[in-house]
DNA sequence: GTCTATAGGCCGATAGAC
DNA sequence: GTCTATCGGCCTATAGAC
């Protein structure tokens, strides 16, 4: 963590992780380089003495969540709990990296919000498929083994998973205010009350 | 619908039209009272006549966008099938909404994306709440009528429903390219899928 | 690699004729 | 109510000294 990429001074450093932080705070038009250089401790020519662009940076700063979210993924650990368990756990593992790094997951949805067809594909190959597809491989994996309903679409679930965990950090300002939530600043709870939802459903069972 | 607010000429609501579109379609910053004066055919001086700065300008788009979510719910029938029923109706017919109003939507959901308290709380009280109280009030309703499980939490599936009308509608792209997913051009089986799910479960009965 | 200084352009907003 | 013309400011990006 934290490591310099090679050929990088250490403000160039600095420069990128201001860039992300502000890019995320307020967004690309709203902050200029002439914030970043102050944020950075450097002049504004220098900024563009690092990176050929304001675009250029961004992108750099983004590509630094992708890779930050991707790794962070890689490290999950591999657990063999009952199928209930597996995704509960998945999903507040899921949620916790978003949480981890609060801008990156920020540049990444408001990236994600309302984007191009092929900005949504390198999302998707970089950082969201990842989590959908596992998913859907744990949900076919226990209908195969009898423990779930093989007749519902692992990809409604998996898409209702990712929505959660969406809507948790894009919205959650908007989720302290909905009345009778207690589990806007308790994601440990919000996990439990989402997988238990998904797992037994709201009907009762047939009598 | 059309209606002409009293006291505001043609232009001025050509001028408000073409806003609410382009601030819905590339956010504030991004674009110019320039842009919107060629887009509406008047002057950009006409443009400060009829609102005194970009932000008043920018506050008449969401207010009408507030104003329009809000009338589409109160002329929502009021319908007494049986409970499944109910709230895939009013799951679809929320989604519906949003819909119809595309650039509204966008807008909403870009100023409560990473809002400021006051702003949720704005927001709130405008249009979130209002289908998030009727989803409680459904759920709860069904659960004292003794069909639905009474301990499960209302709040947590009138959350994932709110999560997942939202992240159709702003993250339409991503879901597009997400494997496996059939139901990204087509809301009725999307509300369908959704609530079958929170209906049932993944689990199947107990043996 | 880092700086100061500045070019060149677009912005929001205003003045004033019609 | 609508226009043309313009102001003053902030922006990205560059030039050139050290």
């Amino acid at each position: 963590m934290k490591s310099q990429q090679p050929g990088r001074t250490e403000a160039a450093e600095r420069i990128i992780d201001a860039a992300k932080r502000m890019f995320a705070e307020t967004g690309y038009d709203a902050v200029s380089i002439r914030d970043i250089a102050a944020a950075a401790g450097v002049s504004k020519a220098n900024v563009f003495h690092h990176f050929a662009s304001k675009e250029e940076l961004y992108q750099e700063a983004l590509h630094r969540s992708c890779a930050k979210a991707k790794a962070v993924l890689c490290e999950m650990a591999q657990t063999n709990h009952e199928p209930g368990e597996q995704l509960r756990s998945f999903f507040y593992s899921d949620l916790s990296r978003s949480l981890a790094d609060p801008d990156g997951s920020r540049l990444l949805l408001a990236e994600g919000f309302d984007c191009s067809e092929e900005q949504a594909k390198y999302l998707v190959s970089q950082v969201f498929g990842h989590d959908f597809e596992r998913l859907t491989e744990i949900i076919a994996n226990d209908q195969t083994k009898g423990n779930w309903r093989s007749e519902i679409d692992p990809a409604a679930i998996a898409t209702l998973m990712i929505a959660a965990n969406t809507f948790f950090i894009a919205y959650r300002q908007i989720l302290r205010q909905l009345p009778g939530v207690d589990f806007a600043d308790d994601p440990e709870r919000y996990a439990d009350s989402i997988v238990e939802l998904l797992l037994n459903g709201i009907r009762k069972e047939e009598q």
